[in-house]
DNA sequence: GGGCTGAATTGAATCGTCTAAATCGTCGCG
DNA sequence: CGCGACGATTTAGACGATTCAATTCAGCCC
């Protein structure tokens, strides 16, 4: 009933079970008839390598930890995605965890991750300061930040953000907007903070606009919706023709608002989104949105951890950095449909 | 550097690892000044548990798989907080697994959960008479089937399909609608197959009412998208006036697709979809669609497999039935907005 | 003070796999 | 015929935490 270990397996076959070991990893320097006696016995008694017991032997897991701050988010699953690809090529396993950017969540994953002694952590830090972060690192699991420059300690994939906010802002102050919403948060974290940022360089270079924060808890599409209904309410003469959101469901629910308030997608209000999720396209009003190649993303992310586990002590970290591109859709854009 | 272990613990602490694993295991056994003496002795190392060689102890993993067809949908990972609620209060770990419809993928996750021996599996089978997924089961895996009823040789938690047909089916005819084309597949899945028996069933008994069926490799946006432009390109005459679609992904696609070919929804075309992800509420046009329970059928996985764990020897198999609910929006509503 | 009790702690075996070193045969060659 | 060499296989520890039987020891009673 209980499942064989490779003892049984060895009785079976009449080998030891040192030689069913090297059958399973080096098949090639076991006798064919003796290989094959073996293999009959695995089969018959239905025998499952014992990952726990190689993993201990071994002292390194083939699992990955891959930590985001929201599944649900298909921007999210893309990178996620990207980076089971890649895990999937080198026979290693990726665990996802959710952290729904709550930190005390996080924490928890992390010592999980820790605990199961993985190969490595991919994570989208709430914040890439976290001392336990940094311990965890110290203690010498190898951590790759993702959607998230890191400073010299770590490596990291990441999207230039003041640049996506740029070209929000640009696009909208091209397209004549001149009082801006910004709609994300929380804005201690780095994604949110240099969106902001990025939009607020191009503000302040032009004249006679004005950009306007509004802060979120968590960027999910009931936020965006509260937001929206929020600004909805505002005097005409001073609410925000544009709002230009930190992520795409924050857009979507924002988009929702709009309208249930009766206000016009372009005409009343613009609206640009962040990610390019697969639904901004399918929208209501097709969202323009500023793309970050998550597969790609994720993608690296792994290909950076393999490395520096394979270069082990004299490893350097680096920091890739991707380019994004603005979707223009017709929630932005007047002269669209 | 390496991450110390029970051992050193011990030896800097001045007792025996017996003491330090009765400090992790059952302080109240262990003498106050002595207990104290180890936890300082932890901090300073730093030691984290090994839970490979804990599980290879104890025989059994703290890590429940949970296989889905498709992670970027919605509903699975509504489905899947609701699992990792239940399994966070137990100290439970959950690992999701994407098979995307794939059985060769979903065979790939189901070795790697059972070489980790884990703790159980809750699936989405692609197909529950799977030779594989039963020799699992024999070997002494906990299975639980999600989202799919099984026979007595297994728990399972499930929606009733037939019943979510025949509501879109009722709705639709009594809307008037008398040429209704449903989309959906691969048929050779039980839940599309149930869904499809369903509508057929009320189609059947009412009069002059047809159904046309469309079936597709995978139930994703694309895949709508493209049947969607398919059937905008039937002469009006026969084209169907109603879309029966199998998920809210092919209904999203479908929707996009008579966007693009100028068919005014409902007008022209009404849409049901299923699932009711958070999506549909906000799509272009509000999406009509059968919603499922999904945090709920994930939360009562997770208790079925504890139960099962639990009772050991003398289990009996249950199997669990949702009943679910018609969201009626505008895309299947005239009298709407 | 001998014997007993019970709390606190220790020591050793165990889980299943891997690997380096040791052993066993067999064969070829001098 | 004996020795060396080599290929095939076995043996014997790890790996780290858990558990339980065994041990130690202080305290207490008679």
């Amino acid at each position: 009933m209980a499942t064989p270990s490779i003892k049984e397996v060895a009785h079976r076959a009449g080998v030891s079970v040192g030689t069913v070991s090297n059958v399973l990893n080096r098949p090639s320097i076991v006798a064919p008839a003796t290989r094959k006696r073996v293999q009959d016995s695995i089969k018959a008694l239905g025998f499952v390598r014992n990952e726990a017991a190689r993993h201990l032997r071994a002292g390194r897991s083939r699992t990955v930890g891959l930590v985001v701050l929201d599944v649900a988010n298909p921007f999210f699953t893309d990178l996620a995605e990207g980076a089971e690809a890649l895990a999937y090529e080198n026979d290693t396993v990726v665990m996802v965890c959710n952290s729904k950017t709550d930190p005390v969540r996080e924490g928890h994953h992390l010592d999980q991750l820790e605990q199961q002694r993985v190969y490595g952590v991919l994570i989208t830090p709430f914040d890439s300061a976290d001392p336990q972060l940094r311990a965890l690192v110290a203690r010498g699991t190898p951590v790759v930040l993702v959607d998230r420059a890191a400073d010299r300690g770590m490596c990291s994939v990441s999207v230039d953000d003041q640049l996506g906010g740029r070209l929000a802002g640009t696009h909208l102050i091209e397209s004549g907007h001149r009082r801006i919403a910004f709609i994300g948060g929380p804005l201690s974290m780095q994604q949110v903070a240099d969106r902001q940022a990025g939009i607020t360089t191009v503000v302040e270079a032009a004249d006679h606009v004005h950009l306007q924060i509004f802060e979120v808890d968590v960027m999910g599409v009931q936020h965006g919706r509260a937001v929206g209904e929020q600004i909805a309410a505002l005097p005409r003469a001073t609410r925000p023709t544009a709002a230009f959101c930190a992520n795409d469901l924050l857009a979507l629910g924002f988009l929702q608002a709009m309208a249930a308030t009766r206000l016009r997608v372009p005409q009343d209000m613009a609206i640009v989104g962040y990610d390019d999720i697969g639904f901004a396209a399918a929208a209501a009003v097709p969202l323009s949105s500023v793309r970050q190649p998550a597969g790609l993303l994720g993608r690296t992310a792994m290909e950076l951890l393999q490395e520096e586990v394979e270069a082990g002590d004299r490893h350097r970290h680096r920091q890739v950095i991707f380019q994004p591109d603005l979707m223009v859709r017709q929630s932005s854009d007047l002269t669209r449909r």
